[in-house]
RNA sequence: GCCGGAGUGGCGGAAUUGGCAGACGCGACGGAUUCAAAAUCCGUUUCCCGCAAGGGAGUGUGGGUUCGAGUCCCACCUUCGGUACCA
């Protein structure tokens, strides 16, 4: 193909003569050479503060990529897309005076790596040992600097340690809303004894806690607690068999394996995340994150402002409340839905004499799959309870309806149909025959028949017939008709302001066994007590059979391992002050989900060898903590000895990763780490303070006219471009497509590198485009940058002799040239642009190519190449300085220095232009202000020709730019 | 439907702040070298008219602002993500 190879059989003298040539034989060589060395010298570790070779006067860069979950697959191109990036950065950190930390590891428990394990009969540990095994292999090929000294993976005891550790954190915190920060469960048990805290119910009416017992006490307080076990409809997969959390199920079937997961209601472990709702909204003001993640977050977090409204239920059950954003339009509320699974429906239908219409709706609607109850969300369905609620604002009597428009799982279950100004009510009301009153007009006067209409008026406008004896909003703007009428209703007891939230509690059990067991257990009246931190990790039972338990009822498999269930507490390691040691008890067996231990593995990576804290708190303080420039003062959440006008909000420097990471990972972690930061463990407030999302790697598959795809090796291209189908020789187009088996165009890392080599396959990713942008991989374009580097190492090596080729005297273009590529190629790194860093090295060498460098001018570029294909500029660095040692190492250099003033030439061309078109062009010194500019400009002979007999209207001169000549 | 990103030569892409559109690479074409080929080096390569000098058009479409628009504004089309009865 297009690699070079040396000819078979008997050498030639042509071979001979390339024998230094720089192909893959060549790059391979070199980079096996140069990876053992740098492993021999251990280069890449990074000293911790303490540590001997620690140097407190540098500034710290942490560098994080999102650590791979090791599949069974091996690593995808994608994976060194954006590793390679964050090694160039940090490489180029070090150059600069950085104490660079940039770690890597392995996210290993979780569902696929189980499934796997299922599929294949190998236990999980062995299976992902060997994924990991191999990944490691990869990674280590493309010459990553990482300080592999600190890899671990999630798996290892030592690390779920801790994991289980921070969830005893959250388990024993509450969240006190006086300071909207977390405290330790203790204080509010004094709280609650002293009198300090009062109790609440569901409904926030208080409580006497002195009149409570000691088991309603206990309840109370294990319902405050930041991870507590709730009572939740859940979605259950039973193929998978375990509960998944909403952001794991997608069109009512699972995210992995597209299985049916069914409601169904549970028992299990919760993280009270929505206590963290407004915190997670408004620090992300704070950060420097993708625009597009943070209103992505935003809108998970779905945050909308509105009123509780009561309304009175004419006979049995007293009020139905309903959280509305638009309490202007009350007067327009003509009926009531309730979700089907809402407890006034079930009260309903255990009357006697309840239409058995009403039951067999409700039982059809709460089996229903989501799939089905998505597909026909167009066409409104319900039933009517036989009940009449009261308008508190027009005193009218009005139905309730039950329907699966509305959702048990937001707001209050209920709503307030005001169908002339909301879309779904709209509907809803023309199906049934509701009726429907205009509250809101366009103008005073302007309310018409809303008989006529074909769709709601959901916008804002005055409001409109909406009077009665106490309160008039007639003629009101809407936000000024939402504030008067949720005076009216916080005045008169019927309702408050309300802020309702999107996000819910997150569901964090998992009937599975590859997951990081609860470090909890259950006394036999079903209490529950957290094994002492001292007793961590609970380790996870060595299971030979861990199949999942296919059923409708949830059953996690570590119920077979029957001796580590039943225990005591002294063996579970419960403190005797909680528990006498002799106390029966029984593990919990779910085991937590994928997202634990991601959720901090950024924080070991700090200190990853600590046994008595899952880091110091100096090495958590020296890597997170990052001092501001002078940028301006924001403020932040939470109760804090962090000094804002200081610090940065977030720890990390710089995460990179997919966006498909943009909530639920992302969200998880910020989560985390508020609670660890509100409890005096961290030192921000932030995880990452700036984040940056790699673009996906695409491939080329072909379409047939009828939009069918067919694989890449079904079609053979033409030498004009075309594409045609081999067996139908028909035309086929080529688009871009993800990279699939079924389309053959998944590109191996493994077979591009014994193809070019581990730096022809970085510098490929880099130079293919934006980092942020998806781009198709070209396997034509790879030749490209493979023959820079044969080029590069031609203008410093002599191919027939292996010698240096060098010039005495330095030629003054290729400095001038040598000084704009280090200033260019040091400012793209800077901003991430490594494609344009990359075009601006060609240019270099092919300026200098023909013309030669000087061996300082060949150490000074082969510097800024370093961080980009390491392992050619080291044999290049050897070359140079051959017997130096370790000092001259192009991974310990400097980043070279550039003149200002080199950048700049003493004179330059100008384009000038009549009327915005380019006519001429004139040469004049660099410095030339707009006079001198403007006249060299009417003075050239093209332009004088062009203008002449017309009349210059103006000229515009942008010194250095233009000069653009308006005449007619 | 709603939210966000992107549409530039045959292809991947460049143009950092409203100032020379197409850097750099691939492919293609031509030349040098070679017995020949590979490899390498040099050159051409947005399109149209023209022998040339030169002229015209041109950054998804249609409008607008401006001396000047790939870049800003309005409307729309295509496409890729995200999301989906959230009251």
């Amino acid at each position: 193909m297009t690699t070079p190879t040396n000819v078979d059989g008997e050498p030639t003298d042509e071979t001979a003569s390339v024998r230094e040539r720089y192909d893959v034989e060549m790059a391979v060589r070199i980079e096996e050479r140069w990876q053992s060395a740098w492993d021999e010298a251990d280069v890449y570790r990074t000293p911790n503060p303490g540590d001997a070779d620690f140097d407190p006067n540098r500034p710290k860069f942490y560098c994080l990529d999102m650590f791979p979950y090791p599949s069974g697959a091996g690593l995808h191109v994608g994976h060194p897309e954006g590793y390679t990036a964050t090694d160039i950065l940090c490489r180029y950190k070090r150059m600069r005076g950085f104490n660079v930390l940039h770690p890597m590891g392995f996210d290993a428990f979780g569902l696929p790596a189980e499934q796997y394990a299922v599929q294949t009969g190998v236990h999980p540990r062995e299976t992902t040992q060997e994924a990991m095994d191999n990944f490691r292999r990869q990674l280590k090929r493309f010459g990553f600097s990482y300080d592999w000294s600190r890899e671990f993976a999630t798996i290892d005891p030592e690390y779920y340690r801790w994991t289980q550790w921070i969830w005893l954190r959250a388990y024993g915190s509450w969240f006190d809303p006086r300071v909207d920060a977390a405290r330790p469960i203790a204080e509010l048990e004094a709280g609650l004894a002293a009198g300090e805290v009062v109790p609440t119910d569901d409904d926030d009416e208080p409580l006497d806690w002195s009149a409570m017992d000691a088991a309603a006490q206990r309840r109370y307080v294990d319902g405050c607690r930041l991870a507590y076990l709730g009572e939740q409809t859940v979605n259950w997969c039973p193929k998978l068999g375990t509960v998944l959390a909403n952001e794991e199920v997608i069109d009512g079937r699972s995210e992995r394996g597209g299985h049916p997961v069914m409601r169904k209601p549970l028992r299990q472990w919760m993280f009270r995340i929505t206590a963290y709702a407004q915190r997670l909204l408004d620090d992300l003001d704070l950060i420097r994150w993708p625009e597009s993640t943070r209103i992505m977050q935003r809108e998970w977090i779905g945050r909308s402002d509105g009123a509780l409204v009561r309304f009175e239920v004419e006979g049995g059950s007293g009020t139905l409340d309903v959280f509305t954003t638009r309490p202007d339009t009350l007067f327009g509320a003509t009926y009531m839905v309730v979700a089907p699974e809402h407890p006034l429906v079930d009260e309903i239908v255990a009357e006697s004499g309840a239409d058995p219409a009403i039951e067999a709706y409700v039982t059809a609607a709460r089996n229903r799959a989501d799939v089905d109850r998505m597909a026909d969300s167009k066409d409104k369905t319900g039933v009517f309870t036989g009940r009449h609620a009261v308008n508190p604002a027009t005193g009218e009597r009005i139905p309730i309806w039950t329907a699966d428009y509305v959702l048990m799982g937001y707001g209050t279950g209920a709503i307030m149909a005001v169908p002339a100004h909301d879309q779904r009510d709209f509907e809803f009301a023309r199906a049934f025959d509701l009726p429907i009153r205009q509250v809101v007009a366009d103008a005073v006067g302007d309310a018409g028949a809303c008989d006529d209409w074909n769709e709601a008026m959901t916008g804002g406008g005055v409001a409109v017939a909406s009077a009665n004896e106490a309160v008039s909003l007639d003629g009101l703007a809407t936000d000024a008709a939402k504030a008067t009428m949720i005076d009216w209703l916080s005045a008169t007891g019927r309702g408050r302001r309300r802020v309702n939230f999107k996000l819910r509690d997150w569901l964090f059990s998992r009937q599975r066994y590859w997951g990081e067991p609860f470090p909890i257990v259950f006394d036999d009246a079903g209490n529950h007590h957290p094994v002492s931190d001292a007793a961590l990790p609970v380790r996870l039972p060595d299971l030979e059979d861990y199949e999942p338990i296919e059923a409708d009822e949830p059953t996690p498999p570590l119920g077979k391992a029957a001796e580590w269930v039943r225990t005591t507490a002294g063996e579970a390691g419960v403190d005797p002050s909680v528990l006498p040691p002799d106390t029966p008890v029984r593990r919990e067996i779910n085991t937590m989900p994928g997202w634990a231990g991601s959720c901090w593995y950024y924080l070991r990576y700090c200190d990853p060898g600590n046994d008595s804290r899952f880091a110091s708190r100096e090495a958590e303080r020296y890597w997170m903590l990052s001092d501001r420039g002078e940028d301006s003062t924001p403020t932040v959440s939470g109760e804090t000895s962090f000094d804002a006008s200081r610090h940065h909000v977030g720890g990390v420097d710089l995460y990179v990763g997919g966006a498909e990471h943009a909530v639920l990972h992302l969200l998880y972690a910020r989560f985390w780490h508020k609670i660890l930061f509100d409890l005096g463990e961290v030192s921000t407030p932030e995880p990452v303070g700036r984040l940056f999302h790699q673009g996906m790697i695409t491939s080329f598959a072909f379409k047939r006219r009828d939009g069918s795809l067919v694989p890449v090796d079904e079609v053979r291209e033409t030498d004009d471009g075309a594409a045609v189908e081999i067996a139908t020789g028909e035309p086929v187009e080529r688009i871009v497509a993800k990279m699939s088996k079924s389309l053959r165009n998944v590109i191996n890392p493994d077979d591009v590198i014994a193809e070019y080599g581990a730096d022809t396959f970085r510098l490929y990713e880099m130079a293919m485009g934006p980092l942020d942008a998806s781009k198709p991989w070209n396997t034509r374009d790879i030749v490209g940058v493979h023959r820079f580097l044969q080029r590069a190492w031609r203008l410093a090596v002599d191919e027939t002799t292996g010698e240096l080729r060098l010039r005495e005297d330095a030629d003054p273009d290729v400095e001038r040239a040598l000084h704009r590529t280090i200033a260019k190629v040091g400012d793209d790194v800077e901003r991430l642009a490594f494609n344009t860093a990359i075009a601006a090295m060609i240019e270099f060498v092919n300026t200098a190519t023909g013309v030669g460098v000087t061996a300082d001018q060949l150490d000074r570029f082969n510097r800024i190449l370093g961080p980009f294909v390491p392992h050619f500029a080291e044999e290049i660095a050897a070359r140079l300085h051959p017997g130096a040692t370790g000092g001259r190492s192009v991974v310990l250099a400097e980043w070279p220095a550039f003149d200002p003033a080199m950048l700049k030439d003493d004179s330059i061309e100008v384009p000038v232009q009549v009327l915005g078109k380019v006519r001429s062009r004139i040469t004049v010194p660099a410095d030339a202000d707009a006079a001198a500019l403007e006249a060299a400009a009417l003075a050239d002979e093209r332009i004088r020709e062009l203008v002449a007999g017309k009349t210059i209207r103006k000229v515009v001169v942008v010194p250095g730019k233009l000069v653009n000549v308006v005449a007619n």
